[in-house]
DNA sequence: AATCTAGTGTCACACTATGACAAATGACAA
DNA sequence: TTGTCATTTGTCATAGTGTGACACTAGATT
């Protein structure tokens, strides 16, 4: 049945326990004081090997980011043309994190030990703020397409995705406490939702701008 | 009369011609191929010694985003208590930008160069954007002590200011073109201003929300 | 002038990351 | 099963960033 070879099976087995070593390594003795070595010695490979499944230690902690972004990306396709786009972009976000908090147990607890890492490491929300921000690009193209206009000189397709993103952004970082569960993530991303929605005029986002400097 | 000591001054040249080197190398051959080594070469120093100057090469190109963050700050603490945060904020970043653009032409000058080498280095432009993120949340913290609530539980100040500074990182992000001259870059962030101005709910940020979490 | 102190250079080292090449191992056909 | 091929892996070598230790120089201080 299976159309995977061995060989594949034991490449996506490798991912898996590569990521699940660096996260323990990382979460119990820090990000910066694990060294790429130890976490090539967990699982029994060179050091060299590792940079072949991964492009380094970035990457190894982050890599359960890229999946939130593939499911938000799979999701806005799948959102009616005809929703406003701060909606559609919204209501793709709900989707994705809804997807993952359905996804295996073990995978939940991974990106909830990515978050946990990310809280307590400076340098890695940075890169994950900046995979973000690549994301906005790429979701402003998207948005762009979908409206008809020019991503390159048209800024709303941008800014509308940047309030979105941000939104999600901020409910998702941890205040102090700790990550609990996926639920408890959910709601904060909500409520941030919920008050930049309250914050914009409704409808602004479907009709054209109201001081729009070429009208002539 | 200079109350500065021949130390010190040697300090702060020592530091400008270590910017422009590395700024001119960056440009000339890209930053990955430039190392610190060459930089060092450039203005007669050791390798160690440019690191007890900056913490990294990094430090070395960015060093002039930060001074449009103390700039910013400087402003907002300028700024009347009872103006809006939104206005605050926008305002605030009027004023820095216009400070910037009346500094020496070669201060002008770096900033312009910096601004084109993030513009054609990946890299560079995550990292800065992840100084936005660090002063982001400096700002809300800021915002909230002007409206006197707490940043760890409430929410507004952080989306406050991440709309503004969105707004802000969208302006002054070049769509393919180049970075012609510092007005050039005030209008294109004035023109996101006022796109984001226009999809807000007018007096969105004095008042309290309309349907807070909890009438029950 | 003698002394103190901050800045500098030299040497050494750890770590990340990449290239080159040989060895091993799964995939596949005879 | 066996031999061949392609992929993967390990080993060795190297570049580059970033730090620590320590002696030395030059401005600062009295």
């Amino acid at each position: 049945m299976s159309r995977t070879g061995l060989r594949e099976r034991k490449k996506l087995r490798m991912r898996q326990a590569l990521i699940d070593a660096a996260l323990d390594l990382f979460l119990a003795q820090g990000y910066e004081q694990t060294t790429v070595e130890q976490i090539a010695d967990a699982v029994e490979i060179s050091p060299r090997t590792l940079f072949r499944y991964f492009s380094g230690k970035e990457d190894l902690a982050l890599s359960h980011t890229s999946e939130l972004e593939e499911e938000l990306t799979a999701a806005l396709a799948e959102r009616p043309p005809q929703e406003p786009p701060f909606a559609a972009l919204a209501n793709a976000f709900r989707v994705a994190l809804r997807q993952l908090g359905q996804s295996s147990p073990e995978n939940v607890e991974r990106h909830l030990k990515t978050r946990r890492l990310m809280e307590t490491t400076p340098a890695l929300m940075g890169r994950a703020i900046t995979r973000m921000a690549r994301m906005e690009t790429r979701l402003a193209a998207l948005v762009a397409a979908r409206q008809g206009v020019d991503p390159g000189t048209d800024q709303r397709p941008h800014i509308v995705v940047a309030l979105v993103v941000s939104a999600a952004r901020i409910g998702m970082e941890c205040p102090s406490d700790e990550v609990g569960d996926m639920g408890e993530l959910v709601a904060r991303v909500e409520s941030a939702f919920a008050l930049i929605e309250d914050a914009l005029r409704p409808g602004w986002d479907v009709a054209p701008p109201r001081a729009a400097g070429a009208v002539s």
